[in-house]
DNA sequence: CTAGTCATGTAACTCGTTACATGATTAG
DNA sequence: CTAATCATGTAACGAGTTACATGACTAG
């Protein structure tokens, strides 16, 4: 469980120019925080380590002064694309929500119905937000032509195709279970 | 992000019974971690604190020489049911696999296609074995009478579905990528 | 003038991982 | 006899979270 904040760091000013720990924040937030997400404690302090380390520096051009504009130096570069060439690391597995499920047996049908419920309005709505954004992509002539719009795309369909099949997991299970107790 | 392992050994606990540590631990390798791992560096002295907190006890009956059992203690149960009720806690998304893909154009097509080839056949194993799990269940009688099928059989097929969406998803995706970069 | 947002940071903390240590038992 | 597995633990570490502090600027 390496440090990826580090990588995220990279990649982000790698692909979009110089910005501040505040910006790859919003950023985060606003674009791929479906899959990815950062927050400022353990931000600022990476961005000191990466600065003193060489792999990042300040940009003093186009100064706005109270922000601390980072760029990418080819040291910087370099490290990140030795990552990117390494295997995707095994991530253990850790569903709060199939745990709970898994001891239905230990709760109500009516609490485990409404946990399965809010979990699933949850998803509904990041399904609507995320094809809304796809549909905005594939309409947008300015969007297609950035070198990163392939990548981009399949990775926001990963996010709707997952939620599509959760969504559709969801209404079995819960209309499965219903069914089960009436028995 | 409170500590998830106590709960899930109180609930494993008051699922199967009295256990050791060690057990829990292969209870998770064996049957559960598909959606939920615990190593023995967390687990030994969580164990620790929840018998000082009396929500689990030793059991002293069957004393197997070196195992130490544990049994969950009625106030354990409490502390189990109130979190079972609570609704599922927001876990931030960071998926290294679609981080990655997101900075596809700082590497070779080709690194990227095998990057996602690997994975796909990780998530096609899997696929497999809890398929295999899946058909087993149905086919015993023994497993469909435990008061906990109906649940242990959703969860397995939430990593089911699951998983056909994301082999569906690298199927499309490294062809759509493929075939963009040969335009 | 005041509330909110912009912007950067630090300190304390918790969770979980990794690596190591130990001793007992079992299989070949 | 030896290697593997059973079984329990500890120490050190690192990642990431939460809460707090600070100061500047901005909209009503």
């Amino acid at each position: 469980m390496k440090n990826k904040t580090m990588y995220a760091v990279l990649g982000v000013l790698s692909l979009l120019g110089p910005m501040s720990g505040y910006d790859i924040k919003k950023f985060c937030d606003k674009s791929i925080s479906y899959f990815w997400n950062e927050n400022f404690g353990h931000l600022y302090p990476v961005l000191a380590r990466l600065e003193a380390d060489g792999l990042i520096e300040r940009d003093t051009e186009a100064e706005d002064s109270r922000k601390k504009n980072y760029k990418i130096t080819p040291k910087g570069v370099e490290v990140l694309k030795d990552w990117l060439t390494l295997p995707v690391e095994y991530q253990p597995e850790r569903s709060e929500l199939l745990l709970k499920l898994s001891f239905g047996t230990k709760m109500e049908l009516e609490a485990t119905l409404s946990m399965l419920e809010a979990a699933r309005e949850r998803n509904e709505l990041k399904y609507k937000q995320l094809s809304s954004i796809h549909s905005y992509y594939l309409g947008n002539e300015e969007a297609k032509s950035k070198p990163q719009y392939p990548y981009w795309l399949v990775t926001l369909r990963y996010g709707i195709n997952s939620l599509e099949a959760s969504l559709k997991w969801f209404g079995e299970t819960m209309e499965f279970l219903r069914s089960y107790e009436s028995k």
